[in-house]
DNA sequence: AATGAATGAGATTTCATTCAT
DNA sequence: AATGAATGAAATCTCATTCAT
């Protein structure tokens, strides 16, 4: 139930905002009653608080097993980033979505571990590009911080109109987008 | 009174959202009635989307400029546009945080209309790749539109986390942003 | 511009009730503003007690000349009431449905003239009842307070059915009404 | 609680008017809050709706126990349902005036619905007199469908003056009115 | 004679949340 | 595990009215 729950608010929230999404609307959607929405969570913040970490989590994982492959080089792991952030938006469709847009409805503790994990996953992807500048892989004077910053809004920017049933695959557009910033970062 | 409802109502939309900053708090904030917001304005929404219509007018206004510039280079032309845009983020502040967040709660014509502009600025930078392409100053192996989007993507995202009284100034970002795509572009 | 505005509020009372119709509907109906409607009207409720008092004012003069008639008959007078009553809603449409419909948002010292008005309308109908029964005219087993009401009821009622451009005339409506009754108040 | 919502709702409608009547006096006299008005009903309309047809569906029933009662004439059922109006407008109180005055705030389906089943008492009097005409009850040179509305109108404006704790029974009432119409259709 | 800006009180409605069952 | 009645705070919006100009 408590999956069904995440499940089809991440459908609404992603529809209708996370505001105008109302309890109300997500058990009418189930078929069960308010109460059974306070049986499993707390509160509504509860309830996109665990949207973000189910995502984040995932995102981070995904991100550690790529860089964590042996016999790879670097251009070859932020190639693999690059697919799996357009992926992501292609398969978690929803969550990417809410993830994005709705962080400002967190607080406190909540808001401050989703923003730790955010920022690890940022600086990972800064690392990567650090240790290929020391292995001369990519050119070494731009700031792999920014580089970062750029590489992460081109993909997540995605979400406002990459269509997973549209003409193009996520593979074709991580190969363009891998492409241009490889090239970029070419000496 | 219909610009500083205008302004104090950007800098609340930014920090709490649009749908969490209710129009008392705006004309708290301003010392008048709610009466005196409805004077001036329809409904909430009719205030988000004027908020909208400056911010991509403004825009609009600008890129034109830039583009209509005689003797530049599409490099340079595609240089100016992201620094204008990246510059827009620092000095429209809350408007562009808005603008990129809140594009949800407009509906129907109001909405339409948007959308077509913002099409249009994204077409306008799509235009300039292809030229430069056609002219040789760009490779052309690669997808305007596409190339368009990472390009939108990465600068939009600047909203994110680039602070106007940060360490870095905004031409400094631009700088960087516009050496990794020139060279990205490149043949 | 007074009577302008009375014109148009009668069509706005009548379409929309008194509450729904604003201050606003009825200034835009004309093209003015707020301030103009109350240049020439104290109150929202002032108007509409001005639309009472012209319509039993009108109503009260024609029945005077109706019953001052001189060698008529008292079931000629009756029917020439009855003929006025249904004609006035014919021809004063709007006044009629909103002096049967609206009287609940007048108060004090203007709904005591009014009601004292009205009551001396119906009170004129019973006094013709009476002398037609002392003149042996009308049977004089009925209560002559009663029938009044019922004859005025039965007219006034029209204003929820009768329509100035259907099928039927106000005369011959009249004429159906002035027969039943005359014959049920024979002896 | 919601028939005590709708039985507390008419009696302020009835005093105040519809539109006057807020929920939040509605609630007060019942000692709830406003959220427990809209737990049962969608709006303020949706009351308002329900005591009409409350009121109409009442009225129906009543009048067709009285058509279909066997060993009766013609003019017998007319006074039961001249009696029946009037007792109603004493019993009932202020559903009734309500019902007489309050249609405006209706729309849409609701009111068509309810005109509906207006329409249908009003032609089963209709019928009634129509009926009687063919039995030679009734006199068959008046109109039966103005006759019926005369006849309505007579009974329904009781509402604006019978006092049900006042000198007159509602059976006084209605034996005068019915003597009355009675003999203005005898031959 | 008329305007337009502003008010302030109150209207309907929404909704996250609680809690006894 | 789930319901359903109820709450209360707050939201958007309306509108009769005032008043300086």
């Amino acid at each position: 139930m408590k999956e069904k729950i995440i499940k089809h608010s991440i459908a609404l929230f992603e529809a209708k905002g996370f505001s105008e999404a109302s309890i109300q609307d997500i058990v009418d959607t189930l078929g069960v009653t308010k109460g059974t929405f306070y049986y499993y969570f707390a509160s509504k913040d509860q309830l996109l608080t665990q949207i973000h970490l189910q995502y984040i989590d995932y995102m981070l994982e995904e991100q550690r097993r790529i860089i964590e492959q042996p016999d790879r080089t670097w251009r070859e792991k932020l190639s693999g980033i690059i697919l799996m952030m357009i992926r992501a938006i292609e398969g978690q469709g929803g969550s990417a979505r809410i993830f994005f847009r709705e962080l400002l409805h967190i607080t406190g503790d909540n808001l401050a571990a989703i923003k730790q994990k955010r920022d690890r996953f940022r600086l990972n992807v800064q690392s990567v590009l650090e240790r290929g500048m020391e292995s001369g892989e990519f050119r070494n004077d731009l700031p792999a911080d920014m580089m970062a910053f750029s590489i992460l809004g081109a993909c997540n920017w995605c979400y406002t109109w990459f269509k997973p049933d549209g003409p193009l695959s996520d593979a074709e557009v991580a190969a363009v987008y891998a492409e241009m910033f490889l090239n970029g970062m070419s000496k």
